[in-house]
DNA sequence: CATGATACAATCAAAAACATTCAATTGTCA
DNA sequence: TGACAATTGAATGTTTTTGATTGTATCATG
């Protein structure tokens, strides 16, 4: 046992990230030295930012003093999207190189590979992605550059375009705002659409557009592709029940992804 | 038993290494030497930067060589860090374009730059960076691409060099891990050293080197520039002690930013 | 809301560790 | 052998750490 300031910081901080929680009393028997210089160990280490200082005793740190708060809104119809992103992430095979969009519903597709964690590159201008798969060991992360869009929480422009021009996917998975049989994929933002377009172009394999109830049918500002390039639609019940009335091109095909699975 | 003092330094390094912190006396006894010989044994070590010195010993010694672990360390000395932070944001004009790499002494140059939200363009690859601007309406954030690098919480390698290589900043924000008059600029992660150069190669104004007391007379793996580049380092109280008895190169200003304001 | 118990802050004196200086020892090279 | 540098340990005063003491703040109960 060390009898020295270090050395006893160092074994709280091992306990103290153990157990959660210390108290100064248990502290001061087991490293038998007085309760002050317990105390006095803790304040410096609360200064350094390492511990939180309680009362009687101290704990560990929060993570970040600011947590990013960002899922909250996105998330409006959680299940269907969990359920669509679950489904698109079972069509994603290790050692894939897969192009993932901005959006709500992509980023379910990418929390839902992360908790998978299978050994796969994911390239996207979605900001969340680096909290998303921040547990994920095996996933190689690409980011796209770009100038920042707070409302999207994602990059784009001829920034990205420059990086996407550099990397071939053999799979891709675009979120959309309008899904429609005359107009194609449409987007409320020019950028964004030139982002997903440059996307489109570098993947080899399968183009898979997600896409909830509310998008279908509807027509955004501005055109990304139409139909006829896009392989799978992944969307959910009544998204379902509202493309089977629609005129889609022969080579499109359906899935829809239940929530009761 | 060696009785050189190679010998004995070495046994020092090796009983760090395997226990964390190591006491004078303990040295003293187990090395049959007095105790003045092991202090300045530990000296000549955390000289060399191997060891940290402390009242009684040394511990191991984190920063050198070692990928940070990132949440551990990212709010090490939170109010050192906050002060170097805004004072370097108050060098920052309206109108700026600022490249800003990673670390976690450049997130607090953020963190400040976001709270003051003025007008300027922030270029970075510091992942945090879409959470601490997240409530600045006024700061254009473009960000680097790259492959992401979990430990960090950055992106890096030669994606990011070709967006940095369309952008030309006219100050640059350098957050490092080894700041020596010798060795000059050094991390310990070979792409980060690689962006950091490309950033500061777009630059035509100021290059601020920011960098706490525990980086000052360091050396990492890799150099990214030399001091003879870099026109003011900012730091804390006791970095700016260190500093003043260092032989620094003329045209580099030093500027202590004090916590107690 | 009062009250005892506990934890805390502030101050001070003793002990330990330290920096500094100087002399003694060792090893090396001319 | 003798000069010289490197290394070591002793002696000095200084700084840091520690625990005792005192009074204050905070907590958990009735």
């Amino acid at each position: 046992m060390s009898t020295i300031p270090a050395g006893r910081q160092q074994h709280i901080l091992l306990r103290i990230r153990r157990e959660g929680t210390v108290t100064v009393s248990d502290l001061a028997l087991e490293l038998e030295v007085s309760e002050l210089t317990i105390r006095r160990d803790l304040d410096q280490l609360a200064s350094r930012g390492l511990v939180e200082r309680t009362h009687g005793g101290a704990t560990e740190r929060r993570t970040l003093a600011v947590e990013p708060d960002y899922p909250q809104k996105a998330q409006e119809y959680p299940t269907e999207k969990a359920a669509i992103g679950s489904r698109v992430a079972s069509m994603i095979e290790e050692g894939d190189t897969v192009y993932i969009n901005s959006g709500s519903s992509t980023l379910a597709v990418i929390q839902a590979l992360a908790t998978e964690d299978k050994a796969i590159t994911i390239v996207t201008n979605n900001a969340d992605a680096f909290w998303a798969c921040k547990e994920s060991e095996n996933i190689r992360l690409i980011f796209c550059g770009g100038v920042y869009r707070q409302r999207s929480h994602s990059v784009s422009g001829s920034l990205s375009a420059l990086v996407i021009n550099q990397i071939n996917a053999n799979k891709a998975v675009i979120g959309v705002d309008g899904f429609s049989p005359s107009a194609g994929l449409t987007t409320p933002i020019l950028e964004e659409a030139e982002t997903t377009r440059a996307m489109i172009e570098q993947t080899v394999g399968a183009v898979i557009v997600v896409a909830a109830a509310n998008k279908i049918g509807v027509v955004s500002n501005y055109r990304t592709i139409g139909l006829e390039e896009v392989d799978v639609l992944v969307t959910d019940q009544e998204g379902g029940d509202i493309v089977s009335q629609m005129e889609i091109p022969a080579g499109l095909s359906i899935l829809v992804a239940t929530t009761t699975q």
